[in-house]
RNA sequence: AGGCACGUAGCUCAGGGGGAGAGCACCACCUUGACGCGGUGGGGGUCCAGGGUUCAAAUCCCUGCGUGCCUACCA
């Protein structure tokens, strides 16, 4: 059946990827005697929407998954998505705001039902895209954070690390959202600068002797102070110490404290101290004993403790106090100074640090084991220069603040006894107290963090705690795909809990991949437009060539920098491919390559060369893979497939053919385009199935289930490789002259070769119809003599042979002349760098003999190279 | 403030101690029977700057400049 002119992806892709599943290729079975390989996907958030983040992810995934899987392997994809606490909240909340409603009008439960509901209708939208570009996931097997298993495991692992003493509940300032009204871990806040004031306001000592003037980029937090600290070794405030000031508006008396931390350089070397809003305040106020008043509410305004100031929003507050300051004869001044500001990564609100009971797993136990896992090598971090990172981590980790004010997660499985206080943390519900025994009891209201539950990922989705098949099979996982910015978020916490609770590490490999950004090299974000979509990009130019140009943008540890018209690029190169596959169809119909296995000794030189340059191909491709140099496996297949096989040995092939001969070269055609096929498959898995299916005389069923192409010692002639070597050289050299000196392709040449060796004039001789046919010649005549070198030709010389075309008459002498004596030139000054280097003694002595041979050996190539241009020089202009 | 990358052709980037590479863009030629989403040929670079190691540096080491990112409780 003949092909379409041009490959058109769209009906092609939907139509395989069907098929596929209904095949159940990618399914993923518990029992068996095929090694086991898994990977478990990074679950997207349910309410994502396919970024080009995810696009690059899951590509490179796909790509680990089908090549394992045709290598031999029991390949295991485990999909899924993250409830994604927070995110997913803030999304239905809004979606009810345009109701009109709010999250507190439905109260929890049917907030949650809501949620749930919102789930089940676009949850499902992230997977739909994630099957569109052509993940092989076991679909059967799909998990959820929330799902009744993980949540089992969940309630499991929390109650166990509390029961280790591994998990507290503490008082401290945390990272308050005030618009998410929860508290954030430290990596949920994103650091920023931004323009605001530095202000000096001026403390007066209680007993009217002086004053102290503090500086301050948050002067509201002021209402709230209950001391002013100076460093001990600060002779300015020395005499102050102990003394009393009058704070004020507020006009209550606060102490003058002398702590280490202060920085006498800053400011006036003078800190007004907060202790509710500022965690080091907080800490010097542990340390001395100090009064803790909270001025500013859950919302961020300001509560009873502030006086005037009551019921105002924060930054409200900050403009009137300024102005009663001012007013007041005790703001100094205030001069613009960058400030640090946190924000909330989900909503970009600003952080306010807020006192508050919070739940925390103590960090340090887990840590440790998760640091000797990567320095004995149990789990490799690759590319190794963010093992540095981890570890630079993992070493200065904090406690971990677990749990979120929010309504949508799993909620903290403890209950207060209101009789006693007692806390009870248990799986199930609780009838009484366990000490008091009242009845009186009421569950935790806060959830946990959601990379709580996504820590457990890579054993909850495999069944745990039961002891599963999937478990045994596939556990630890081989390779975790995912981006550096989750490095602490999720894979460290992977890390700790995977070791803690499974006895050993769930990856073996952690492959991290770069962040796309756009061509610029800017991060994508809407505000910029910069987007690309992934939707759009497969639309219009097909998911496989959009995920070739994924695969060869993926350079190891570098962005990947996208844009639509490189996408564009590759899609030309899927259609190339399609070309490829409808010639060698079309020259192959009714051939069939079981009955025609040629005898390896008796192919044909091109025949032997392109099947070296596959086994070269074959090997790199394999050894890139599992190296995760995608970017180089994409590479040698790219110049393989175009540049070798379609540039080079299809047109060979096109003369062996047209003779009516030629069955060694169909099977050739045959064998080389079913390898490329079947290399390239876990890259662009539509395209190549498509063709594959039409091959003639193939076994098995599916290119997702064929045999993954190995070196093949038999079909290798690496000295046949040289020989064709030559042969191309002279071709190209040849086509250089005509194109240079202007010589239509339409015209016949003629070409004298000259060779000194008479074994290789022999060989060339004997292969000489593919210079006649790639280089369009009528005759090819071999010389062996310097003295037989003709006259008025033009001249190209490769490889230590001489290429003559004939020219008289057919083009201008005077330019041929210019051409010579330009190369010349370049030549000249080639070869005089190599001069100057092998007359350096130093370099004869102590270079490597190969490295001194080598330089010898291009300098009497470039020696050979020179006399024959100018020799071709002297007899044209004779 | 510390840490990690990165500065190579007009653009985007590979490479990583011994003759400067790719894709795109550019120029010329080509309606060759797989493909003009194609073919052939060509032009184009003090490999950021300065110093060091070395027989030899785009490559390794320092310093500087520039860019990006990560981490951090300086009010």
């Amino acid at each position: 059946m003949m092909l379409d002119r041009e490959y058109d992806p769209k009906d092609i892709e939907q139509r395989w990827y069907e098929t596929w599943l209904e095949r159940k290729y990618f399914h993923a079975g518990d029992d068996g005697t095929a090694p086991g390989y898994a990977i478990v996907i990074p679950p997207p958030n349910v309410t994502g929407v396919l970024h080009m983040g995810h696009a690059l992810n899951n590509t490179l995934q796909d790509i680990m998954i089908r090549y394992k899987r045709m290598d031999g392997y029991e390949a295991l994809w485990m999909p899924g998505t993250d409830h994604a606490g927070i995110a997913t909240q803030n999304v239905v909340e809004k979606y009810l705001a345009e109701k009109g409603k709010s999250r507190h009008d439905l109260g929890r439960e049917a907030f949650i039902d809501e949620v749930w509901r919102w789930r089940d209708k676009h949850g499902g939208l992230i997977i739909t895209q994630l099957k569109r570009l052509g993940a092989s996931c076991d679909w059967d097997r799909t998990r959820f954070t929330m799902d009744e298993g993980l949540s089992h495991a969940v309630k499991k692992v929390f109650i166990t690390l509390y029961n280790d003493g591994l998990i507290y509940r503490s008082d401290y300032i945390v990272n308050w959202c005030p618009r998410c009204h929860s508290a954030l871990s430290d990596l949920e806040v994103e650091h920023e600068e931004a323009d605001g004031f530095l202000w000096h306001i001026r403390y007066p000592l209680a007993d009217g002797t002086g004053e102290v003037v503090v500086a301050t980029t948050r002067p509201e937090t002021m209402l709230g102070d209950t001391a002013v600290a100076v460093n001990p070794a600060d002779e300015r405030y020395a005499s102050m110490l102990g003394k009393e000031l009058v704070l004020p508006v507020m006009n209550r008396r606060i102490p003058v404290i002398a702590d280490a931390v202060v920085d006498r350089e800053f400011g006036t070397g003078a800190v007004k101290v907060t202790p509710a809003h500022d965690l080091n305040d907080y800490e010097m106020g542990l340390r001395h004993g100090l009064e803790v008043i909270v001025i500013i509410d859950e919302s961020g305004n300001m509560n009873e403790n502030a006086g005037p100031y009551q019921g105002m929003d924060r930054f409200e507050c900050r403009k009137r106090l300024e102005e009663d300051l001012q007013e007041q004869g005790f703001l100094v001044g205030k001069t613009p100074y960058r400030v640090p500001v946190g924000t909330c990564y989900r909503c970009r609100t600003t952080i306010e640090p807020h006192l508050s009971k919070q739940w925390f797993v103590k960090t340090r136990p887990l840590a440790e084991e998760a640091i000797r896992a990567v320095a004995d090598g149990r789990t490799r971090i690759i590319p190794k220069q963010w093992e540095k990172v981890y570890y630079e981590w993992m070493n200065n980790i904090r406690d971990w603040c677990i749990s979120r004010q929010i309504w949508w997660g799993h909620r903290i499985p403890a209950w207060y006894c209101d009789g006693c206080g007692e806390v009870m943390v248990s799986e199930t519900e609780p009838t009484q107290c366990s000490k008091c025994a009242s009845a009186d009891l009421r569950q935790e209201t806060d959830v946990l963090d959601t990379w709580f539950s996504s820590g457990l990922w890579p054993f909850s989705t495999m069944g745990w705690p039961e002891q599963t098949p999937t478990l045994k099979r596939f556990y630890p996982t081989d390779v975790l795909i995912t981006g550096f910015d989750i490095l602490f978020f999720w894979v460290a916490r992977m890390m700790m809990l995977g070791l803690k609770f499974m006895g050993d590490v769930p990856f073996r490999d952690v492959y991290l991949h770069a962040l796309v950004r756009d061509e610029q090299g800017q991060k994508m974000s809407k505000s910029k437009g910069n987007i690309v979509d992934p939707i759009v990009e497969m639309d219009k130019y097909g998911a496989d060539a959009f995920r070739f140009a994924l695969t060869a943008f993926a350079a190891m540890g570098r962005d990947v920098r996208i844009s639509d018209k490189r996408i564009q690029g590759y899609r030309f190169f899927i259609n190339k491919i399609w070309n490829a596959g409808k010639f060698v169809l079309s020259n192959i119909e009714g051939f069939d390559p079981q009955g025609a296995v040629p005898d390896p000794s008796k192919l044909g030189l091109a025949e032997k060369w392109i099947l070296t340059e596959l086994n070269r191909a074959v090997a790199q491709t394999r050894k890139a893979l599992e190296e995760y140099r995608f970017n180089d496996a994409a590479d040698v297949l790219y110049q393989f497939t175009w540049h070798t096989f379609c540039d080079w040995y299809i047109e060979l092939s096109k003369s062996v053919l047209s003779t009516g001969e030629g069955n060694q070269t169909r099977w050739v055609l045959h064998h080389v385009l079913r390898s490329i096929l079947e290399l390239m498959h876990p890259i662009i898995p539509f395209v190549t199935e498509e063709i594959w299916q039409r091959l003639p005389g193939r076994d098995g069923e599916s290119i997702v289930k064929a045999r993954y192409p190995s070196v093949n010692p038999e079909l290798d002639f690496p000295g046949d490789d040289e020989l064709m070597g030559y042969i191309i050289e002279v071709i190209s050299g040849v086509r250089s002259i005509r194109g240079e000196t202007g010589i239509s392709p339409g015209v016949l040449l003629d070409v004298v070769i000259r060779v000194d060796d008479q074994k290789l004039r022999g060989l060339l001789q004997a292969n000489s119809v593919h210079i006649r046919d790639l280089a369009r010649t009528r005759q090819v005549g071999f010389i062996a003599d310097e003295a037989e070198r003709p006259r008025k030709c033009a001249l190209a010389v490769r490889k230590g042979l001489e290429v003559y075309v004939p020219l008289e008459g057919v083009i201008d002498i005077d330019k041929e002349l210019d051409r010579l004596a330009k190369q010349m030139g370049k030549v000249a000054k080639e070869l005089e760098e190599k001069r100057r280097k092998l007359s350096n003694p130093n370099f004869v002595a102590k270079a490597k003999k190969e490295v001194v041979d080598e330089q010898v050996r291009i300098r009497e190539a470039l020696e050979f190279e020179l006399a024959s241009l100018q020799k071709a020089h002297a007899l044209l202009k004779a």
